[in-house]
DNA sequence: GTCTATATGTAGATAGAC
DNA sequence: GTCTATCTACATATAGAC
């Protein structure tokens, strides 16, 4: 009873590290128990078993990340607004935790049954966004263009770089600092991007 | 000496449907047998461990694949020509193997070894688009862009879909069969998606 | 709550017959 | 070349002392 929240959350915070750096079937008990500074047995005490760590982590993590990146966009009523705005949230977000869109990616892909509660969490946001899409399409301010599309075009730009991250760093033959200028700079270039393509 | 070239790919295919499903941690060699109508220990007969299989369907797959996608650009001398050309390419590979995106990104991620080679394979080509950005700059058919940040965009657009594909399908509540058309419209309207963006 | 020690399961790899 | 049977290693998970 004398530090168990604590221990709980360093935990935690051990197993998104090497989760998300390993991957759910690579990451080792061992190394989440020598990151947080404890041992195997105590994991099992906090965390009946390996899934169940995952499902913290994953809810923990994945969930709140991109629960805040969707409700960047209650504030706007505009499109291109809006689209800044969830621009610069993903980028903000993803840059203090990498490799979480490679992470979720592969174990959405892994297994799907946690798909929905975390898919659901910015599903008003989403239809928000896709209706401000559809107003400007109707009333002339942009191109005809399937909104959905554009939701994909969007997240593409945000979360590829982040997940081609080794290949870019190689290919470019880029620092980790240099990436993180190149994404303070995709801050600003990605809405231009998006919005001088769409733009009526 | 019966049929060894047949079983040797035979056990290829099975292995780069098991690999790019479940990544290399999680596949199971038990599974690649099965799946090759074979067993284990004749895997092991072919490919003397695990990591040599994964890096025969590595060089096999990945690198032959994307080697056919960077060709595409060898025939263009115009900017816009190309960037259709690339994106067909690119979208028409990976409609055949939808995994493969995620795949490397992960084994690219996990393990930088074996990306020395598999990046140089399309070099001069990537030099070579480059160069072309940087000509219709200098010319004033585009406006002024980093030629690395839009090859970036590029990539995204058509990797991405593949790589969020579990997440798509939930989101849309589309199909197999639906993602295919959709991938489809993409050969059209992601380059055009571009060349809106970026024509002076 | 935290530890040491151990049990259990499973996957990769080998030996050896055919 | 292909199989069956087995060995070895290791990761997850539990038992039980403190």
């Amino acid at each position: 009873m004398t530090s168990q929240v604590n221990t709980e959350q360093r935990i935690l915070n051990a197993a998104r590290k090497v989760f998300t750096q390993k991957g759910m079937a690579a990451a080792r008990m061992q190394e989440v128990a020598e990151e947080a500074g404890i041992n195997k047995a105590l994991l099992h005490y906090y965390f009946k078993d390996k899934q169940h760590l995952f499902e913290g982590v994953f809810k923990e993590s994945a969930q709140r990340q991109f629960g805040c990146i969707w409700d960047s966009l209650k504030q706007c009523d505009c499109l291109f607004p809006a689209i800044e705005a969830f621009v610069t949230a993903y980028l903000d977000r993803m840059i203090e935790e990498p490799m979480l869109p490679l992470f979720i990616a592969n174990e959405l892909n892994r297994d799907a049954k946690g798909l929905a509660d975390f898919v659901d969490r910015g599903k008003e946001s989403r239809a928000r966004f896709l209706h401000m899409v559809e107003e400007a399409r109707k009333n002339g301010e942009i191109i005809d263009i399937d909104p959905r599309e554009l939701l994909v075009n969007i997240m593409a730009l945000c979360a590829h770089p982040f997940i081609a991250q080794p290949m870019l760093k190689h290919i470019h033959g880029i620092s980790d600092e240099a990436f993180r200028r190149m994404i303070q700079k995709r801050r600003k270039s990605v809405p231009e991007f998006i919005i001088r393509s769409i733009r009526a």
